[in-house]
DNA sequence: CGCCCTAAGTCATCTGAGGACTTATCCTCG
DNA sequence: CGAGGATAAGTCCTCAGATGACTTAGGGCG
């Protein structure tokens, strides 16, 4: 086997077989390299890979230990690698993202939370007020990950927040010919999340979180806007 | 900035910048090195990060190029991670699973594709034949990975798909007290699967792939077996 | 008692060298 | 003339050694 998958394989089996939990750290770079017979830069070049997995993390100065192993930090390394999908790929990710998201809304809507609600209506009251690209994504992102944290289920929670940071890098509230028309209806979809879940209604807010989200994947498809990175 | 954050920083943008498309070619590593303003070493590390997320491949005695960059690749690519997840994360993952399987289940049902039901009877008809724990596990996996096909979306599918193969590492179906119970179970959901999918009946399709993998949920919480990597 | 300083431990980076694999080219042979 | 293999150039892979940078713990000083 080449030398960086052998060091691979070794640091992973290190973790797989128990010998190593989560917040647990390895032995010095130089005595892995003699236990997996590897020299340190292949070890290194492994430990990359699994660095910018999550899987472990190196500590300049201190050591490299186990990370803590969390479904949601694991996805979220994930953005590193959906920011440079094309317009196609992000069209299907989009469609995961309406799928979770409309769960994880029906979720939030079958708790009582008077005080979740009171801060939706606050952020949107901001975001219908303003008409800078910076704000409307920002504190769109607020809104819909508050929504998804009180799903429930973190993993969800990343992984809309992955696929939603992709989207964002797409300029669809620019000024333009399109722009209130698109503004106006996007602000009517999330006033229609936040009655669903105000009512307590979980399959009238999984069908409007869905189809606020299907709108989302109309403009791109439409507008195939040109990313900014 | 470090010098290996530098060179990934360096290696994305000209991704994303467009400068390199899918599946062309990047500068040889010296070259790299003196316009990354970094020693080999780290350009390699940062490399290797980009290829552990799928986002470049090396090719020993060829050069290094930019992947296909389609989503389903790239979260392939996490089956390194989340391989490592410990059970409580793996529960997570599987509501993901179940929402977004469900979803995939009931667009196959809505197709009308009758090929498609003779094959999964088929693959049915062997898995209830067999008590072989490692075939359960792979005609387990075809089937569920042939409805994902059919929904229509390979991100759901690959993404199911690594979840279902974090699960399969716990020993479900291990001969034991209750082996035949859950193995019987197993087949019926299965079965009413199939059935919700020959009827097209998207409906009845999603609330069989749901309440399958619940059902999955429900011994991983019961039994929490021993994970075998 | 607290603060600073020191030293040991560890990861980060660079340099230089040789090996291994792929690919294209050219030459030989049929 | 075509096909096959030998050759050479290009490229990534691995190793070894040395130095720098950062963290942490412990001791000394005020």
């Amino acid at each position: 086997m080449a030398a960086t998958d052998k060091a691979l394989a070794g640091l992973r089996q290190m973790i797989a077989s128990g010998a190593l939990g989560p917040g647990e750290k390895f032995p010095p770079e130089p005595e892995l390299c003699d236990r997996l017979g590897v020299s340190r830069s292949s070890l290194r070049e492994a430990a990359r890979s699994l660095a910018a997995l999550g899987v472990i993390e190196s500590r300049h100065g201190s050591g490299t230990y186990v990370s803590a192993l969390d479904p949601a930090e694991i996805i979220s390394r994930f953005s590193l690698s959906v920011e440079l999908i094309p317009l196609e790929g992000v069209l299907e990710l989009l469609e995961v993202r309406r799928v979770l998201e409309a769960h994880a809304t029906a979720a939030a809507a079958a708790r009582q939370d008077v005080e979740l609600e009171k801060t939706l209506a606050d952020i949107l009251d901001r975001l219908e007020a303003t008409t800078d690209a910076g704000q409307i994504q920002a504190l769109d992102a607020e809104f819909h990950n508050l929504i998804c944290t009180a799903g429930g289920n973190p993993t969800v929670t990343a992984l809309t927040g992955v696929i939603r940071g992709r989207g964002g890098h797409y300029r669809i509230f620019e000024p333009g010919a399109d722009f209130d028309a698109i503004k106006q209806t996007s602000d009517r979809g999330h006033r229609a999340i936040l009655a669903a879940i105000a009512g307590r209604d979980p399959a009238a807010a999984a069908t409007a979180a869905s189809a606020h989200i299907a709108q989302t994947e109309l403009w791109l498809r439409a507008l195939r806007p040109v990313p900014q990175i």
